[in-house]
RNA sequence: CGGGGCGUAGCGCAGCCUGGUAGCGCACCUGGUUCGGGACCAGGGAGUCGGAGGUUCAAAUCCUCUCGCCCCGACCA
């Protein structure tokens, strides 16, 4: 009783050491951990459910907008990546090389790369060249148009400095590639997807995102465009959470993507492609997580909810085991956004508070205790993970609500990160709102500070510089739902079209 | 890749300054008593002290190098 190592599941707290607790709850909730692989991370099966969970509702979603799945080669020739001239600029410094194909032993017995290759190949930090060429050769006329291809895959960035799920050498994506006839087919092709994602982000993962538009500075090396979703993490700092970029005809030019049209003519194609990565798995602890762990919203968790029986003696075990599972049973033939509940039964033999802290930790959203007394009174007793809320019910009436209650809880962390979104998000006026608003009052250890600052400016790339240069926050978009009230630029006093979020930035 | 910090049992840590051959809490295993929010008692297993050199009769401890992790910066999903 008196054991307890502290009050919260999770130490140090929010509080106390953010980034050591975004740690310790990966490791608590057992989601992943580093690997013997420098910057490579081993994504364990609780972490690698959710992954899962994204992947079947973003497919899905990625095929009923008519897109199909296909895969492309891990390696790609240098010379591809060497095509379009800022795509070169952007990754050539974060890329892995192969230059060998195999191993020889030395003198000593040592491997030594051997059969150097003609041409290195590069890891696929993103596949827009190899994919541009397949591309080039599968279109030909406008009958061809659009072309609207995905592809579940790993790619590798060697990242020199990584952090779980936020930034690895080697993640998790999908990447969609799409072929158009016209600038406006494509555009639309990319605020399309763009919306799938904040739809996404917001229904499924419950993380409110706000939708814009990057600046030069921010956008994809060989992108016209670069659109994203941004969301607000617990430490007031931003995370792009998705990504959709209209390429225009760059790509289409560097691996010669052209279609003959209408007419006979033969004129470049105008492509698209966009991309969510594990790291929205780092984005929902972020989000979500609280200071006993992991919370998972409930439409991607990897258990909806979990029963844990309670009993003290072998003839209480069998009764109270067999109440479990036809509970269980009851509750896996309902259904929640047209699947079945997942529901586990955990009846390991191990000390009941103990195994409801494991729980906790992992974020499942509803456990559902079960003894001799909701027995004797046909209830069960159930836990909220979102409010700590626990209350006896009638257990017929929690089996007809289990849906509704899980829907509940989604509904509730929405909102709960939609307000601390907006309470920590300000409208700025002047620049030097502007620097007291990211400066902590503490610098050694600076304090959790700062958020979305809504302010006004000029468009000046060398402001954007300045900014980051003083106070590490960027421009995160120009948001597209916002209000487009003119006004005057903080930093220049010169004339502005509409506000951009700052912040500082994962 | 630059600056700072840290690597001791699965996790969290003490020991290091002032060298003497490794400890604590949790977790794990066994037995018993327990059991409705991190149970208790007793016993037990587990660590080449990140790695490699060096100094020394003796190194977790001192010196050099190296690898990894965390934070800040630059860069990025």
């Amino acid at each position: 009783m008196s054991t307890k190592p502290s009050k919260t599941a999770i130490t140090p707290t929010r509080a106390e050491d953010y980034p050591e607790w975004y740690q310790q709850v990966i490791r608590a909730a057992d989601l992943a951990e580093n690997s013997p692989v420098r910057g490579c991370m081993v994504i364990k099966p609780w972490g690698y459910a959710l992954w899962e969970n994204i992947q079947q509702a973003l497919d899905a979603k990625f095929k009923a907008t008519g897109h199909q799945n296909a895969y492309f080669p891990l390696f790609i020739p240098k010379s591809f990546i060497e095509k379009e001239a800022q795509h070169v600029e952007g990754f050539a410094k974060e890329c892995a090389v192969v230059t060998h194909s195999r191993l020889e032993a030395d003198a000593d017995g040592k491997l030594v790369p051997a059969g150097e290759l003609e041409e290195p190949l590069i890891v696929r930090p993103t596949s827009e060249t190899i994919i541009g060429e397949m591309f080039s050769r599968w279109v030909q006329s406008y009958r061809d148009l659009p072309l609207l291809i995905n592809q579940w895959a790993n790619v590798v960035r060697w990242e020199l400095r990584t952090r779980l799920f936020l930034r690895t050498a080697e993640f998790l994506w999908q990447e969609g590639h799409t072929v158009h006839a016209t600038q406006k087919d494509a555009m639309e092709e990319t605020l399309r997807m763009l919306d799938i994602y904040a739809d996404f982000a917001e229904n499924y993962m419950a993380m409110p995102v706000i939708k814009g538009r990057k600046t030069a500075h921010e956008r994809f090396p060989g992108a016209e465009e670069t659109f994203c979703i941004e969301a607000m993490m617990q430490d007031h700092k931003a995370l792009q959470a998705g990504t959709s970029h209209y390429l225009g005809q760059n790509f289409a030019r560097s691996s010669n993507i052209r279609f003959q049209n209408e007419q006979g003519e033969l004129q470049y194609a105008h492509t698209t492609s966009w991309g969510v990565s594990t790291r929205l798995i780092g984005g929902m602890i972020m989000t979500h997580a609280d200071d006993d762990g992991m919370v998972v919203p409930p439409r991607l968790a990897p258990q909806h909810a979990v029963i844990l029986p309670i009993y003290r003696d072998d003839a209480a075990r069998a009764e109270v085991l067999a109440y479990c599972k036809s509970l269980q049973a009851e509750l896996a033939a309902a259904t929640f956004h047209g699947l079945p509940v997942r529901v586990t039964l955990d009846d390991r033999d191990m000390p009941g508070g103990a195994k409801g802290w494991q729980w906790i930790k992992r974020g499942v959203p509803l456990r559902i205790e079960v003894g001799p007394r909701d027995i004797a009174s046909g209830s069960v007793f159930v836990a909220r993970r979102d409010t700590g809320e626990k209350k006896s019910q009638p257990r017929g009436e929690f089996v007809a609500t289990v849906a509704a209650q899980l829907q509940a809880i989604q509904d509730n962390l929405l909102a709960r990160a939609r307000a601390f979104r907006d309470t920590n998000t300000r409208v700025i006026e002047s620049k030097d709102e502007f620097y007291a608003y990211f400066t902590p009052k503490n610098k050694e250890k600076p304090e959790i500070h700062g958020g979305f600052a809504l302010a006004h400016w000029n468009g000046s790339s060398a402001i954007e510089e300045q900014v980051r240069a003083d106070l590490s926050v960027t421009i995160r978009c120009i948001p597209l739902d916002g209000d487009l009230t003119p006004g005057t630029c903080i930093f220049s006093g010169e004339p502005s079209h509409q506000r951009v979020i700052f912040a500082k930035a994962y």
